[in-house]
DNA sequence: AGTCATAAAATGAACGTTCATTCTTTTTTT
DNA sequence: AAAAAAAGAATGAACGTTCATTTTATGACT
């Protein structure tokens, strides 16, 4: 039992480590070695909790997104009308995208590399299932614009993603105030 | 004279390489023996065009960059009324990141991962002033919303990454249709 | 409770490979 | 003939992964 309760210290310390070095230095730039010494391990050790080192990375992009979906739709059920279970959604993402800055900087360099397998991509995308469920709704009911599901992610859930990288990157800085800026060019973009 | 001619030939061969196996393989997993093979070129060649490795890629980086900026500003000047403007220039883009779709991805790449050096990213930020007056121009006038240009940048230019990105990876086809669809959800997401 | 045998977990060193870069030689151009 | 450009082979460092060994935990038996 105690044996086991440290196991998993040692796994979290690992996919840690993992993201912060791979947001720092990128996937190829980071090597297990450093992994390693960043989460008090040795090298050999990774060995026992991943396959290796394209295993070790898919599995933390899983968890990382299964995370930030379960954050995102927290506080959403399908009874909530379509234009109020939208903001609910979309604060709770851009909630996310602000508190665990390293999380979501890690998802999102897994979505714009080579860096992850594919089947691990589509893996990370079924968890979006219902917000597609939500705006299949929103069309239904004449709330939002009849537009692919791409079209409305890339103009409502996508920009937190850029405004992320660049608060990061320290270029400006996001507060509550710009939060709701975004947030009605988010809707404004999407309602009919 | 012949011999600068084929020494242009060879650097646009190894630019060209570098982008084509950036985009598929990530910088990293990128090696020199291969650019160089694509480029029928020996290794030893690229360090006569280019001081190594790093350096190679924030050349190519601005370049490509600067050819962006460059389409996408060819139709506008500042005579030009705010809302056409911006529709000139967002369809200039749109038009470059479906035609000249490699070069896209790999700048898409670039400003998600550490692999550029910081200075050649504000290097190919420069570029981007005119839409920038564009907007302050637009808010002087009422036009627009009263945002910072990074907000207007994220609802408005941004998402044509995104769709970019989906398109190439084949999870949907971006036809002419969606195009107009995404400039009206790109305006109305600005404009006032 | 304490001892010890066994198994699991963890380690550091070692291996084989790959890669960026350099060196020496050959080819091409002037 | 001299200089510039290009080539391929060589070099040394870094990396992912494995191996032999040590450390730690477990549980049976006194």
């Amino acid at each position: 039992m105690a044996q086991l309760q440290k196991s998993i210290e040692k796994r979290n310390a690992l996919v840690k480590a993992t993201i912060h070095l791979v947001n720092n230095n990128g996937f190829h730039a980071t090597p297990m070695s450093k992994i390693a010494k960043m989460a008090s391990v040795s090298p050999a050790t990774i060995y026992l909790y991943f396959d290796n080192k394209q295993d070790l990375v898919n599995k933390v992009y899983i968890e990382v997104k299964a995370a930030f979906t379960a954050y995102a739709f927290k506080n959403y059920n399908t009874d909530i009308p379509v234009a109020e279970g939208f903001e609910i959604i979309w604060k709770r993402i851009a909630d996310f995208k602000l508190k665990e800055v390293q999380e979501a900087m890690f998802l999102a360099q897994c979505d714009n590399t080579p860096m992850i397998d594919e089947t691990s991509r589509q893996e990370g995308l079924k968890h979006l299932q219902p917000l597609l469920d939500l705006w299949e709704r929103g069309k239904q009911e004449g709330i939002i614009k009849p537009l692919s599901p791409y079209l409305l992610y890339a103009y409502s859930i996508n920009p937190l993603s850029f405004l992320m990288v660049m608060q990061q990157r320290g270029v400006f800085q996001l507060n509550q105030d710009h939060l709701e800026d975004a947030y009605r060019a988010a809707w404004d973009s999407i309602k009919k």
